[in-house]
DNA sequence: CCCTGATTCGC
DNA sequence: GCGAATCAGG
């Protein structure tokens, strides 16, 4: 397999979508996980939560002498500043529930088409202005796919209202629908929760507020988190 | 053990 | 440029 425009193009959206390497190369197939890591870095995408670069402290002078020889005498300068955009962390937001604000084109006064008159159990606000909710409180409002058409144009009638992996930016939700590699596979594609990858809407799903043991359900939905089912 | 990403290096 | 082998932390 050779890397052509789409492979790399879906590499690429689905590793700044944050799918770990294996997710990505398994989606691409015929791939090792390796393979794709390493094409990523020459893409130049790289860096991510990575369990290993992470850290950096107490190395320096404590053991030079535990690996006498040293097998791969590799001479690294490269200063790396670890670059945090601290996702979906403490921020202490103002709680606007209905201001949307900044670049939103096309959304007049519809932010969340789920008021929920009856405002059932909601455990906690996040940061975003989004409402935290259990795992199984998230049967009943969904109901209609919301009107989107904040993309501009499209080129092919068949995907017109899908946000492919091509279509992602800044602004777009990235919640994945369906499976990579699916037909119909798109993006949510409305407007981000600003600050977020993810609308108001999927922020509530992504940012669950944790239950007491006990309470807790397993399969809390995930993008690109369970198993394929083929 | 499993997982993860990073890096190296022969091809 | 590619990716298996290897490394290294969780």
């Amino acid at each position: 397999m050779s890397w052509t425009d789409e492979r790399i193009a879906t590499l690429q959206k689905m590793w700044e979508g944050g799918s770990t390497a294996s997710q990505i190369a398994e989606e691409l197939g015929g791939v090792s996980r390796n393979a794709v890591i390493g094409k990523a870095h020459r893409l130049g995408l790289k860096s991510r939560p990575s369990p290993v670069k992470a850290n950096d402290k107490k190395k320096a002078a404590k053991k030079p002498a535990a690996k006498a020889a040293a097998p791969k005498p590799a001479a690294k300068a490269a200063p790396k500043p670890a670059a945090k955009p601290a996702p979906p962390k403490a921020a202490p937001a103002p709680v606007n529930a209905d201001a949307p604000a900044t670049g939103n084109d096309s959304a007049p006064s519809q932010p969340v088409p789920n008021p929920a008159p009856n405002l059932p159990k909601i455990v906690s606000v996040g940061p975003g202005g989004f409402l935290r909710q259990g795992p199984g409180d998230q049967q009943p409002p969904i109901p209609p796919a919301p009107p989107r058409r904040l993309v501009p144009a499209k080129p092919s009638p068949d995907i017109a209202d899908k946000t492919s992996l091509l279509d992602l930016s800044d602004k777009v939700c990235r919640w994945p629908m369906g499976h990579p590699g699916e037909p119909d596979f798109h993006f949510c594609g409305q407007s981000v929760n600003p600050g977020f990858p993810y609308c108001v809407e999927h922020c509530g799903r992504a940012y669950q507020a944790q239950l007491p043991r006990g309470v807790r359900r397993p399969p809390p939905p995930l993008p690109f988190g369970g198993p394929r089912v083929r």
